[in-house]
Parts: structure tokens; sequence; C-alpha cells
DNA sequence: TCACTTATTGCAACAATGTTGCGTTAAAGT
DNA sequence: ACTTTAACGCAACATTGTTGCAATAAGTGA
């Protein structure tokens, strides 16, 4: 029932927190030195997000980006309501500090914020 | 080089004026009489995307939906910065009217908005 | 109205992303 | 060291969306 250390495991915790921007499964692949296998590195960041440790983000493309929560969003883990920016150049995802206002009509109840905003990044769009 | 009308996809357009939500393909193909090809049918969407006509929205399914743009967005039809809710109940996504309010630091190029809030609507959330 | 051009369609095949089942490996507890 | 079972790797599958290509049909002009 409980958790168990791995290799696999911490490398790729270790690898979310060096990176301070959120990868995706192959973007995971690409920076990792061993081989790890696909379905496990989707296993092991399912887990994270099961946990509180990171979250996951659906970006624009359609595809997973995973991030290392920071200590502030770990007692709800739930709703991430920062917002994120998909640099379609370079593609990064980044997490974007700073609340986000909206309205929403009465009887809604959020479980899930999920707000990408894409084009390019401060140094792709110098360029 | 012209568009032309054809019968596919006059009832596509018609069924996404008469739904006032965002539906993806299969929701489409659900609520259509006749039998229009999935390839078709996403053609078809890409070129009202294209056009102007609609807004495709990824929500944080990992799925595209597409609705019918408002007079208001005609004009510029790449950012969208209205929110979008999704129900994980009725599978529905709808159109939130009114501003997203956020703050970007200098020197981000927005293209596109990509905001989806999940949950229960007004209708599930009782139940 | 008929012929012509080519946008649109339908089918098959493919690509990418993510998940499930299952037998094997190896962490953690005793 | 032994046992338990979480985690792994492989194969297979599911879903969503796209591309190539031959067949069809919408618009145009004679």
């Amino acid at each position: 029932m409980s958790r168990r250390q791995t290799k696999s495991q911490t490398a790729i915790l270790q690898l979310l927190k060096k990176e301070q921007v959120a990868l995706s499964h192959d973007g995971i692949t690409a920076k990792l030195e061993q081989e790890i296998d696909r379905v496990t590195i989707y296993r092991i960041l399912n887990r994270f997000v099961e946990d509180g440790l990171a979250h996951r983000i659906v970006a624009d493309d359609g595809r997973q980006y995973f991030a290392i929560c920071p200590e502030e969003c770990s007692h709800d883990h739930k709703a991430h309501d920062h917002l994120h920016f998909r640099c379609v150049s370079c593609d990064r995802v980044e997490c974007v500090p700073g609340e986000v206002e909206y309205s929403l009509p009465a009887g809604y109840k959020v479980d899930n914020h999920n707000i990408i905003l894409s084009g390019n990044c401060n140094d792709c769009s110098g360029k």
C-alpha cells in the first residue's frame, strides 16, 4: 500500500525539480540519462499527481505536461489556478505565477483549472 | 480556391449553431442525422476554424471541441479569451461569457488562449 | 444544358499519445 | 534471509487526429 523508492522514480523527480518548466512524457525521455520504459514514466507521473507532488497540465497541443507543485499548492492539489504558457517555438510549458481572475455563473463547481496561453515566450519572441 | 457548399458542411454548421455548447468530433457524430465520415468531419471543422467561423478548444481531457464564434470575436479569431467550462458529468463544454484577467511578464506574445475549468455544471452539481 | 475544373468526400493507412494486462523484478518489513 | 507486494518492462490495445489518393460533385463558363 505504501510507496517505494526506486531509481526511476527519483530520477524523474530530480529532473522535474531541476527543470523549472513543465515537461511532457517525451521531454522527460529526452532529458533522462537512463532509459525508462514509456509506460513506467506515465505511471510514475500519474502517481506524482495522485500524491499531490506534481500537477498535470493538458496543453493546447492536447498533450499532458507535468510540473512539480510549489509549496503553496500542496494543501490543495486539485485546483492549480495559476496559468501556464506554452511557447510554440521552443515547446516549453512554464508556470506563470499570479492569480487569474474570472467570474462564473452560480451553481458551477470547479474541480480543476487548466489555463493555457500559447505563443512565443520571452526568449523566442525576440528572434 | 473558394469554398463550396456541401450537405455535410451545412449540416455540421447548423448543428453547431443550434447547440449552444462546444462539441467534440464524436459529439457531432452522435447528434448528426446523416452519417458523415470521421475524416470529413475533422476536415470541415478545421476549415471552419481556418475561416474564423468556429473556434477550437482543447479541453483538459485532451480532446478538441468546436464552437461557433459569436459575432464579437469575428474580428480576431485567434485569441478567444473567454473561458470554457467542461462538465465531467454530462461531458459538455460551454463557453462562459466574460473577460478573464491575468498578468503576464513582459516579452511574451500570446497567440492563443485556452482556458478550461472543469467540474460539475449547474445542472449536474445539484444531483 | 453540357462539359470542365478542382474542392470535397470516403476509404485505408498511419502517427501520436496514453492506458491495461500480466508475468517478472526488486524494495521494504519481519 | 525470507516474504510480501509495489513497481517495472513488454506487448497489446484504445482513442484521437492526420495524410494520401482515387472517386464524387459543386461551381463556372461556353
